[in-house]
Order: structure tokens, then C-alpha cells, then sequence
DNA sequence: CACCGTCAAGTCGCA
DNA sequence: TGCGACTTGACGGTG
């Protein structure tokens, strides 16, 4: 079949992935702690517990076919600080090496991505000193994990310091200080306030390092020349060289209703489309910035693999569906009327309907009807008191005396409880 | 158990 | 020169 072939030829052309954390995945959230508790026993419960959560997440990534997976810098708490003295590659070298298999295994690619605190052309050699540290630590994490230079080190140039061209000429020297295993995976990124994608460019193609353009980045902070982003794309395209894997790229959109820069909730389809449609070649990675993390990149992901199974879709409506009929009734009877006919794969369509529902004002009465919807998953097991207890909320709700957060927190305890997992996997307690 | 101030990192604008 | 804002998600103390 066309459309089998036309499928496995896209996907082996772009990953879509998305960065650290995921929504509604159950045991895969990160534990951190403040300086004052850094002691090796609580560092290595932590280390522990966020190691079991990442092969969590990669395990939740094989399985719903995502190949690009930005790690939390945080996995290991004060990772580059003397804070932590730990041997963790040493110690936890058996979880490493099994995580190690799976990525290989499942040809997942793997980033980290340093924040904006990590300075590499600071004038304080303390800072610098730290940012080396730092980066000596991402590569050690990503070396107990993936082999290949395809797994990046993403890294923002930095600050100005009232002289960009001094600036940028530290990062250059800097640079140079970095070890081996630093080098291979370094990759620069522009940011949004101060260096553009013509600075990162010009800084990339003098040390021979691959340059990621980010798209919302760029649109607030555009180099003078003005050219289309499918014309940076493709100049960044050639600073990626054979061993550094396709070329790299990072997208998102503004939040609305936020400061300039915000990422947004979830990845508007269409504005995606329109973005993935102007991309003069599909062999490239995208890297999604999304609050809804691993939800958009599913969404994006079955929106551009070709035809798929609607089987797809069901299942993500399986996800979605409480969610849409908390938020809107009237879209949700749309979808289901857009799901029957099951020799059809309309994604694009389904995924407007869940954005125009999930946008919709909630109505408390709406909210009410579906927490009674999820509560029917219960209704024959529950005991005489969880079912008083959940009916008091319910008109302690209308009484305005307590949140629909409250109840669906108290939902979720009875799915785990009565191992509901059709529940446990739906986004109605994360939306 | 829900809520909200605090933490950790470095830069930059403004007194 | 020094202080507050900025960012992000989890901690940790309060009610």
C-alpha cells in the first residue's frame, strides 16, 4: 500500500519530539531540593526516583512512536556543583546502561539544552568556570546514555555586556576550553533578546559547530536582513555535518495571553501546518517548546506522518474525551460523528474540533455531568462511603465550597485505586 | 490537601 | 553599586 510506504518514508525522514517533563503519563515527574537538604542521601533517593521517572518516559516514547526527547537538566540535582560530590554515572551505571539500550534500541534521539543561567561569555571567569562545569555535566549524562554525536548539547551564546563583539569573541575563546566530549555534542541556538540568527550563525560557522534555529525566537528577535525563515533553515542546515545527525530545529508559539516569548498551552494545528507546509524539505528534527509537552507532539506527529489508521485517533480521542465533554458538549458529539467513518484518518480535523472544545469557557453544570461520566467507572465497585464522598463534593461544587480540581484529584486516586487504566491514561485530570 | 512564597541560576535596567 | 525583575517547576511551610 501507497500510504504504508509514503508513512515509514516520513517518519524515517523527521522526528518531532518535545522537552523534559510529560502531561498525564503516571510515574514520570522529577524531584528536586534546595541546597540546604543536598545531602548524599537525599541527592541519591532523588537521583533514584528521577531515573526510575525517565525510563518512565522513554518507556511512554517507544510506545507511542516519539523519537526525539530533550532531557531535564535537573535529572541529577546540582549535577555541576560541588554541591553534589556523588560518583552517579558510577553508582547508577546499571540503570544508565539498561536506559542506554532502550534509547538505542528504539533509534530515539536525545538532547539537553542547558538554561539561560549557563553562560559560557561571561566576563566573570567564576561564571565561566561554572558554565564549563555545567556543560562537563550534560555530556556526562548524555554519554551514560547515547554514544553517538547525533544526541546535542544545546547552548544559547549569552550576554552582551554593553560589547556584543567583545562578547562574542569570549564565547569564541571560551569555547575553546571546552573538553572533548563537550565539542562533539555542542550545538548553538539563537535567543530571543539578544543574539539573532545571523549572530549564531556567523559564531557557528567560525567554530564549525551546528547551529538550531528556533522559530518563535526568531520572530521576536529577527536579524536585520529580512528573509523568511525557510531561508535561515536552510543556512543553518549547512553547519550540520554527517555525525551530527539530521539537522535540528526548534518551534513554538507565543502564548496569547502572556509576555512576549511565553511558550503557548498547546501547539495550534494549523499554525503548525502552515509552518510545516512552507518547509522546502521534511529531513529535519523538530524539537516542540509546548506546555502540553508530549500531547502536542503526538498531535503534530499524527498530523504529519501521512495516512495513518484512524485507530490513532480513536485512541488519542480515548485521552481527550472527558476533557471535551467537561469543556463542550457540542464539539464532543462532533467528534464522535467525525470518528465513525473508520476508513478515514481526519487528524487535522479531529485536532481543530479538540482545540476549538478546549478553548470553550468551562460551565460548572458541564464540569459536573462529566466528573458524573467518570464516576459511572466506579459506580459498581465503589464502597457506600467513597460513593457519599463523592457525591458531597459534587454538591459542595455547586455550592461554590470546593474546585473541580479537588474532585477530579479524588477521581484520579479511585482510578489508580480500582486500576482503571482507560483513566489513568486520560488527559481529564491534566487539562 | 490546596495554596503560595521560596529556591536556584546570571543578566540587565534602573536608582 | 546594588537591588529588583525576569524564568521555571518543585519544594516546603501555612491554613
Amino acid at each position: 500500500m501507497l500510504s504504508f510506504l509514503y508513512d515509514n518514508e516520513r517518519r524515517a525522514l523527521m522526528s518531532i519530539g518535545y522537552a523534559c517533563l510529560t502531561v498525564g503519563v503516571p510515574n514520570t515527574s522529577q524531584k528536586s531540593c534546595m541546597l540546604k537538604n543536598a545531602s548524599e542521601e537525599n541527592l541519591s533517593k532523588i537521583i533514584e526516583w528521577n531515573l526510575n521517572s525517565l525510563e518512565n518516559i522513554i518507556d511512554y516514547n517507544i510506545k507511542n512512536d516519539i523519537k526525539l526527547f530533550r532531557i531535564s537538566s535537573d535529572l541529577i540535582p546540582f549535577g555541576s556543583s560541588t554541591a553534589n560530590a556523588l560518583p552517579w554515572w558510577d553508582i547508577y551505571r546499571n540503570d544508565f546502561l539498561r536506559l542506554s539500550e532502550k534509547i538505542k534500541n528504539s533509534g530515539m534521539r536525545i538532547s539537553m539544552h542547558p538554561g539561560q543561567y549557563t553562560v559560557l561569555n561571561s566576563p566573570s571567569e567564576e561564571v565561566v568556570s561554572r558554565a564549563i562545569e555545567d556543560l562537563n555535566y550534560h555530556a556526562k549524562v548524555l554519554d551514560s546514555l547515547c554514544k553517538g554525536a547525533q544526541h546535542k548539547i544545546i547552548l544559547h551564546i549569552g550576554g552582551i555586556y554593553k560589547d556584543k563583539e567583545q562578547a562574542i569573541d569570549r564565547f569564541i575563546k571560551n569555547y575553546e576550553r571546552l573538553d572533548s566530549r563537550v565539542k562533539r555534542r555542542l550545538v548553538v541556538e539563537n535567543d530571543d533578546r539578544s543574539y539573532n540568527i545571523s549572530d549564531v550563525l556567523e559564531i557557528g560557522g567560525i567554530l564549525n559547530i551546528p547551529v538550531i534555529f528556533d522559530d518563535l525566537h526568531h520572530q521576536i528577535n529577527p536579524p536585520y536582513s529580512k528573509r523568511d525563515e525557510v531561508y535561515w533553515i536552510g543556512e543553518c542546515r549547512k553547519t550540520w555535518k554527517e555525525e551530527d545527525g539530521k539537522q535540528k530545529i526548534h518551534y513554538s508559539q507565543q502564548n496569547p495571553n502572556k509576555r512576549i516569548g511565553s511558550h503557548s498551552e498547546s501547539i495550534r494545528i494549523n499554525e503548525f501546518m502552515d509552518f510545516f507546509n512552507r518547509l522546502d524539505t521534511k529531513v529535519l528534527d523538530i524539537m516542540l517548546e509546548v506546555k502540553d509537552k508530549n500531547l502536542s507532539a503526538l498531535k503534530c506527529i499524527n498530523c504529519t506522518s501521512g495516512a495513518k489508521n484512524i485507530k490513532v485517533l480513536e485512541e488519542e480521542w480515548s485521552r481527550y474525551k472527558y476533557s471535551i465533554l467537561e469543556s463542550s458538549p457540542a464539539n464532543y458529539l462532533a467528534i464522535r460523528k467525525l470518528l465513525i467513518n473508520k476508513k478515514e484518518y481526519p487528524a487535522i480535523a479531529f485536532y481543530n474540533l479538540v482545540e476549538l472544545a478546549l478553548d470553550e469557557k468551562i460551565i460548572p453544570g458541564n464540569s459536573i455531568n462529566a466528573a458524573q461520566h467518570v464516576w459511572g467507572y466506579f459506580k459498581d465497585v465503589a464502597t457506600e462511603r467513597e460513593k457519599a464522598v463523592f457525591l458531597k463534593s459534587i454538591d459542595e461544587f455547586r455550592e461554590g465550597k470546593t474546585s473541580i480540581t479537588t474532585i477530579k484529584n479524588k477521581l484520579f486516586k479511585m482510578a489508580i485505586t480500582y486500576n482503571r487504566e482507560y483513566l489513568i491514561n486520560s488527559y481529564y485530570f491534566v487539562l
